[in-house]
DNA sequence: ACTGATGTTGACAATCATTATCAATAGACC
DNA sequence: GGTCTATTGATAATGATTGTCAACATCAGT
């Protein structure tokens, strides 16, 4: 039988309590920084069990971490993540549901399913990031690799 | 300076002579399996700098394995991958990059990048999951996880 | 409220991918 | 060939995640 205790409560309002994306070690930070015993190895079972009932969405950042989400749809959607802080909005994308469907179908495939979300800067962070280009005018390339995401 | 290597040439052409994505781990396995006695951390070096050269795509398999791919296209492109066989087909994107940027634009975002993939079942491996699916009548729902891909 | 069966927890060990270390090696240019 | 130094590779180290298992807490029935 499936038993409701404090700590899946605490676990999910952590995760409620969250803007964007977290990871289950810094979930479990956060917890405990608020005092609550709660053991590491519960938060990545009760995220888990988030993620499979739907009641989280979870993706895997460009290093290999797994961050969970909070969604306020249950149902299909993707996200716009904000690469700094990580703010993220829900984002409906019916033109993509249906191009990815229609390239699937293009190529013989079948039951596709796809991954698509998209980072940038939100609002706040580019007019940050502007004014510190303008204080710093040190023109070293940013060193980061990820070559995909484009 | 740059040199080059019989190490860094070995794991180009292993990446060439594979179709689709393969984890680091499983191209030194490879490379050693034909007799190869390449480093695991050489092959990570080399992947690493293929990646950040452009002349390889890598993408996080959702267990959070790293997965390197040997493109054709330099440029920019995504990718519609078999989840069975590993097939993959390089596709163009246009529509979705201009969704993508334009959904970005709406809620403030600059310097949109994406990640989209495809995922699905290739013709033949449809043709194989439904005589298999005929020849066993077990109507166990499969218990894959992973949320967020839809 | 009491109790018993069993789902759940948590500390810790184990695993797995990836990265760092560093002495030995081998390209590139003379 | 000789020198300089980027590169290699065996191994240790790191870090995220999962497995283990005894102690515990929850729920249903009383």
């Amino acid at each position: 039988m499936k038993r409701n205790t404090w700590q899946r409560e605490a676990v999910r309002e952590a995760l409620d309590g969250t803007g964007g994306f977290i990871s289950a070690q810094a979930l479990h930070s956060a917890l405990h920084a608020s005092g609550s015993p709660i053991g590491l190895a519960t938060v990545y079972r009760a995220l888990g069990d988030l993620a499979s009932t739907g009641e989280a969405d979870s993706l895997q950042s460009p290093d290999g971490e797994a961050l969970y989400r909070a969604c306020s749809t249950t149902g299909h959607h993707h996200h716009l993540i904000c690469r700094n802080c990580g703010l993220t909005v829900e984002i409906a994308a019916d033109e993509v549901e249906a191009w990815a469907k229609r390239v699937a179908g293009e190529h013989g495939f079948t039951g596709a399913a796809h991954v698509v979300d998209v980072f940038g800067l939100c609002a706040d962070c580019t007019a940050a990031q502007r004014g510190a280009d303008e204080r710093r005018a040190d023109a070293t390339a940013n060193g980061s690799s990820s070559s995909h995401p484009a």
